[in-house]
RNA sequence: GCCCGGAUGGCGAAACUGGCAGACGCAGCGGACUUAAAAUCCGCAGGCCGCAAGGCCGUGGGGGUUCAAGUCCCCCUCCGGGCACCA
């Protein structure tokens, strides 16, 4: 008789074997047609920027994104799990810069390398339906979409402040702003600059972007809450007061002769107007300009004003910044008292927020009130606690919860009446009236780079901005092309490109040089995947409306702000155009923790990186992947032990193994089988098997917790292990032993498809392992029919008792009373209480 | 300053609605197999005291509710993230 041979696992045998057969089989992973009649699943990990080399988050976010994907494939649905790139950006520029490699090819050469890695760690996606947002099939239809929003007015072209990264050299969003700096030049500060830049307006979705986030219930909080103060909506009042005509010198009559001008403020506090002891101005307010023009002092103590306000928003403390301000010379008249009150220039009054003006009411505003103190500015109460106090509050008094004092006939009005009366008496007098002001800013997408989606515009000295017409997409990005950083857009420098005749009136004229911001592609990718090659339409609406929405999507937090709302915006302005019916792009969004080595985020800089190739190379891709999913529950930060993935991959050998050991046997099984007596070894891995499918089967609906689902396997592999004897020697039947195995293979098959793809061909399982059916787990074969009840006294562990489950109340306390060391610790003692707790514990409470 | 998370063995973590704290794994220790090692298998393992039986302590800190608290309530500390003169 031949020794039996020793089995090894050996993932760098299995692995390739299978991903060859994967790769020549594209209906595997590919979704059915709609028309299937199965339900459908759109399961999406967010796409990748192809840097060139996949890092351990994109393990992390993808391993979870298929594990879900296969177990729903499982489970029947018809499942549409694609993958793309975000393939433009500056990153191409550079490496372009260093390496002399057109973008291009430096980018199509990376997207290569890396789904090479992506089909090495087994990732069950589409490729049919692959994207590549930087080839043309796909980039047109940024260009569409910017024409349509275009002629809806939601595209606009102004000259404004904006952001400027010297690094980039280009100009970048608000929401690419962070903390003063470029959000991929942490030590860049950003600059403000002033150009003629093209902007979508978003904030025409302001609000509706805001009430959309209460009915995301399938998104995180914390998304939600973000998104929330990003949009930053706020209720209250624009008030006009009046310069005073007898002190404002020359400037308030002059258009009017007799009244003074208006100055409009924004307020969220209407009620505390008659505490308003100064106006403060915005340095870059239009009066204040003009104030400084016909007074040099005024003018240099405005300009240092300016330069402090930039100053601390280049250092990304806007909030720290050091209260400054300046008297004008010039009063206003408090449209309700009649009062005239100074008007001021101060620095912490930002001029690109509701009117760039307030009223400063020092009583009831902290802000008002420390400048108040500075200059000595009067502090007047005019709010006071409804219930009448021994004392009087501390001011600023902030509530609102209170009632007018000293405020003329509104005198006892409580704050919310004050605010809705005096805002309707300014709309009668007409100085103002309720109104809701927005944090949120226009999106402005003009880059001034080349590798971009190109702006479809063209510049005509006869008739201006002429849009290019639609039978003229794609707008082609010129591909040999001279990259420098400096002296605005490189397509600029290209004379083919730059040069055309107005589509109006065939003259010659100027096409548009600027690119698209690179959030432009992702905030649409995902429809494309319903129908990727398209060529007559960006997709078609019946498709994307079977697919849409996402049933789940995962990446990563950073995406909160950025990718997450545009995306939303974008998917509300194509619900308006007609081609789809959600109101919002993904029903669920999961974001997973961060992975981390030594306590810190993985970084070049830190050198703590650790690469995945590495890691398949050295224990493979089923270790590697389940090692991600079982080291933290996905939502956390995980923290990367090499020793962890050694011991997944020790676990898988076990795995195989015991498989391998025992397939022979299972294969050969004939009938079902049948279980009878309790202490049957068969029971007792039975009931363990179908405890564990009823717990992943669970965590797959919703609770995600993979790490505890691996841990489970772990417990049933182990319980199997220990009864190998049994199972070896027939005691336990090859029926149970087959259902024990293609089971176990089945449950592992998300985690490690490699590992179950192998092992279902060595029990004879039919046809792929992904298309086999999830396990059921049958409760009457998972339930336990004996527990192990605590035993307390004085809510302290006394003992543990065994008694038969579903057993009666006082059958359970009259066991816990039984038990020698339980009467032992009560003797003597007076048992005052018993509290039995069904299924859980006993506790006897002694006196 | 405001809003979210989080803090549990040497380490990653578990404990779904209050009911045996530390499952599962890593590292460690002991054993079997081996000439030896690797691999594998079996066992031990929160801390302190004890030969043991057993006892005491223990989920960032302090108070509270409860028969019973990692879990609920109040106060505080530290760590991570987001927002921040937004009137």
């Amino acid at each position: 008789m031949a020794e039996e041979k020793e089995l090894r696992y050996d993932p760098a045998g299995i692995e390739p074997k299978w991903q060859e057969r994967w790769a020549a089989d594209p209906a595997l992973y590919a979704a059915d047609p709609t028309d299937s009649g199965k339900p459908k699943y759109y399961v999406l990990e967010m796409l990748p920027y192809p840097s060139g080399q996949l890092h351990m988050g994109h393990v992390r976010n993808y391993s979870i994104g298929d594990a879900l994907a296969r177990h729903m494939w499982m489970r029947g649905y018809n499942v549409l799990h694609p993958m793309g790139w975000d393939a433009f950006g500056l990153p191409a520029e550079n490496a372009a810069l260093k390496n002399n490699t057109p973008p291009r090819e430096w980018t199509l050469g990376n997207i290569a390398a890396m789904k090479r890695q992506m089909q090495r760690l087994g990732l069950g996606y589409d490729w049919a339906t692959e994207i590549a947002t930087c080839l043309p099939d796909y980039y047109k239809w940024n260009q569409w979409f910017f024409l349509r929003m275009y002629e809806r007015g939601l595209v606009y072209r102004k000259k404004s402040k904006v952001n400027w990264c010297p690094e980039c050299a280009t100009v970048l969003a608000n929401e690419q702003v962070i903390d003063g700096r470029c959000w991929r030049h942490e030590d860049t500060l950003v600059e403000q600059r002033d150009l003629e830049q093209w902007f979508f307006r978003i904030t025409a979705y302001a609000q509706e972007l805001l009430d959309g986030l209460d009915k995301l219930e399938g998104w995180p909080e914390k998304v939600r809450t973000m998104q929330r103060n990003w949009i930053g909506r706020s209720e209250g009042t624009e008030v006009e007061f009046f310069l005073a005509e007898e002190l404002n010198q020359g400037i308030g009559n002059r258009e009017q002769g007799t009244a003074g001008r208006p100055i409009r403020v924004f307020t969220t506090r209407i009620d505390t107007i008659f505490g308003a002891t100064s106006i403060q101005l915005a340095p870059e307010h239009a009066l204040v300009q003009e104030m400084a023009a016909l007074d040099s002092g005024l003018a240099k103590q405005v300009g240092e004003l300016l330069d402090e306000q930039k100053k601390a928003r280049e250092a990304g403390d806007v909030g720290a910044i050091e209260k400054h301000g300046v008297p004008t010379g010039h009063f206003a008249v408090n449209p309700y008292s009649g009062e005239q009150i100074p008007i001021w220039v101060a620095n912490y009054i930002l001029a690109d927020y509701g009117t760039g003006a307030i009223m400063s009411v020092p009583g009831h505003d902290a802000r008002d009130f420390e400048f108040a103190q500075k200059y000595a500015i009067p502090v007047r109460r005019v709010i006071a606690p409804a219930e009448a106090a021994a004392e009087e509050p501390e001011l600023p008094y902030l509530s609102e919860d209170g009632v007018l004092i000293h405020s003329g006939e509104f005198d006892g009005v409580t704050c919310h009446q004050a605010q809705e009366r005096l805002g309707q008496m300014a709309m009668e007098k007409g100085i103002g009236e309720p109104t809701v002001t927005f944090r949120l800013k226009d999106w402005g997408v003009s880059r001034q780079r080349y590798w971009g989606t190109p702006i479809p515009m063209v510049h005509c000295a006869t008739d201006g901005i002429v849009p290019v017409p639609d039978e003229q997409l794609p707008v082609i990005l010129p591909e040999r092309i001279e990259i420098t950083q400096q002296g605005g857009s490189p397509l600029g420098r290209v004379a083919e490109f730059v040069n055309v005749t107005c589509p109006k009136c065939g003259q010659p004229a100027r096409r548009e040089t600027d690119t698209m911001d690179t959030f432009v592609d992702s905030s649409w990718y995902f429809y494309r995947y319903t129908d990727a090659k398209n060529a007559a339409a960006a997709f078609e609406p019946a498709k994307a409306q079977h697919w849409f929405p996402i049933d789940q999507y995962i990446g990563g937090v950073e995406h909160a702000i950025l990718h997450l709302i545009y995306s939303r915006f974008w998917t509300k302005v194509m619900r308006d155009l007609g081609l789809i019916k959600n109101d919002e792009p993904a029903t669920r969004l999961f974001t997973q923790g961060m992975v981390i080595k030594d306590g810190a985020k993985m970084s070049k800089s830190k050198g703590n990186v650790v690469s995945p190739d590495d890691m398949i190379a050295r224990y493979g891709a089923d270790a590697t992947r389940m090692y991600a999913l079982f080291a933290a529950p996905p939502d956390r930060d995980l923290e990367w032990q090499e020793d962890g993935v050694a011991g997944v991959s020790r676990f898988l050998g076990r795995v195989y193994r015991l498989v391998m050991k025992h397939a022979g046997a299972a294969r050969e099984a004939a009938g079902g089988r049948a279980v009878t007596a309790p202490a049957d070894p068969s029971l007792k891995l039975l009931r363990k098997l179908h405890q564990t499918i009823a717990k992943i089967t669970h965590d797959f609906e919703g609770r995600w917790h993979f790490n505890t689902c691996v841990a489970a396997i772990m417990e049933l592999v182990n319980d199997m292990t220990a009864a190998d004897v049994q199972l070896a020697s027939g005691e336990v039947p090859a029926a149970v032993v087959r259902e024990l195995l293609t089971t176990l293979v089945l449950l592992v098959s998300p985690f490690a498809p490699y590992l179950s793809a192998e092992l279902w061909e060595e029990l004879g399982g039919e046809g792929a392992v992904l298309r086999a059916s999830w396990p059921k787990s049958d409760p009457a074969l998972a339930k336990e029919d004996e527990l192990e009840i605590p035993v307390q006294v004085n809510g302290r562990l006394v003992n543990v008792v065994r008694v038969p489950a579903g057993s009666a109340n006082d059958v359970v306390q009259a066991a816990a009373l039984a038990d020698e060391r339980v009467r032992s610790r009560i003797a003597g003692k007076t048992v005052a209480k018993v509290i039995v707790v069904p299924g859980k514990t006993v506790n006897l409470v002694v006196k």
